[in-house]
DNA sequence: AAAAAATACTACTATCAGTTGTTAGACTTT
DNA sequence: AAAGTCTAACAACTGATAGTAGTATTTTTT
């Protein structure tokens, strides 16, 4: 899936600059039939690899990952959850009981306030924990 | 070389969201080793398992090959855009305080207790606010 | 201080990245 | 039109290593 449209970008960028496979194979330092199997998707390439393509082909390892989708401003991006929204494509590192609680503990300016409310928060997990 | 310096990133924004390698390793689909072998870079990543890890940490790709050990910006925080909604004016990754908060947080595994405490802190702030 | 969680280290195995070899089409050249 | 050249697709093999499980050690929590 991921491999087959970077194989793809990178047949495209191969041939944009009228390389052969195995002009391109010989620049990476592999065979013609590695390249074949990375374009084709049927190999994973690794990091290393994409990188040491990247520069074989003089272009910018962050080509490979673009697909023309625009990427927001800062200004544009909210910290918000938005029940029933589009699935994300990415993975929420916070869910959305986790962004409201760290939201709202923001909103305490006051130092002993945020402490008092860590240890008000560890009693209560210590409680629970006892049950 | 490359390896370790994106595994170095991986560690750092992992950390910069409190979680544990294992919470990482559980998010990717992986074993925790493979997670330390990735950040310690004895092995090599490949770009589909990078991009799951990405995910998985809610930044964007390419956000693991920029040079300088920044902190990742907000535009490397892969978050929902939200046209009109609340931009976040100051996105800091999380401070030691913070994920204190979050771990803490974390380990109340009752989901009324979990909705409790978001209540009870509201309720803190609102009194605060009106002093 | 002891229990628990997180991280580090080791050893093993199954997978697959990378190689070689072969075939076939598409152009030239003679 | 046959013989040489260039390109790319495919198959089979193998050595390297990605990924796992198990154990040890360090760090954090209680």
């Amino acid at each position: 899936m991921t491999d087959k449209k970077i194989g793809q970008k990178i047949k495209q960028i191969r041939k944009s600059w009228g390389l052969s496979q195995s002009e391109l194979a010989e620049r990476v330092g592999i065979s013609f039939q590695q390249i074949q199997k990375y374009e084709k998707g049927s190999t994973r390439i690794s990091v290393m690899r994409l990188q040491q393509i990247s520069k074989a082909l003089g272009v910018n390892i962050s080509a490979f990952f673009e697909e023309g989708q625009r990427i927001p401003k800062v200004s544009d991006i909210a910290l918000r959850y938005i029940p029933g929204g589009d699935p994300l494509e990415t993975f929420q590192p916070l869910n959305k009981e986790e962004i409201t609680l760290l939201k709202l503990f923001r909103k305490t300016k006051n130092k002993k306030v945020r402490e008092g409310i860590l240890m008000q928060l560890r009693g209560v997990i210590e409680l629970i924990n006892q049950k």
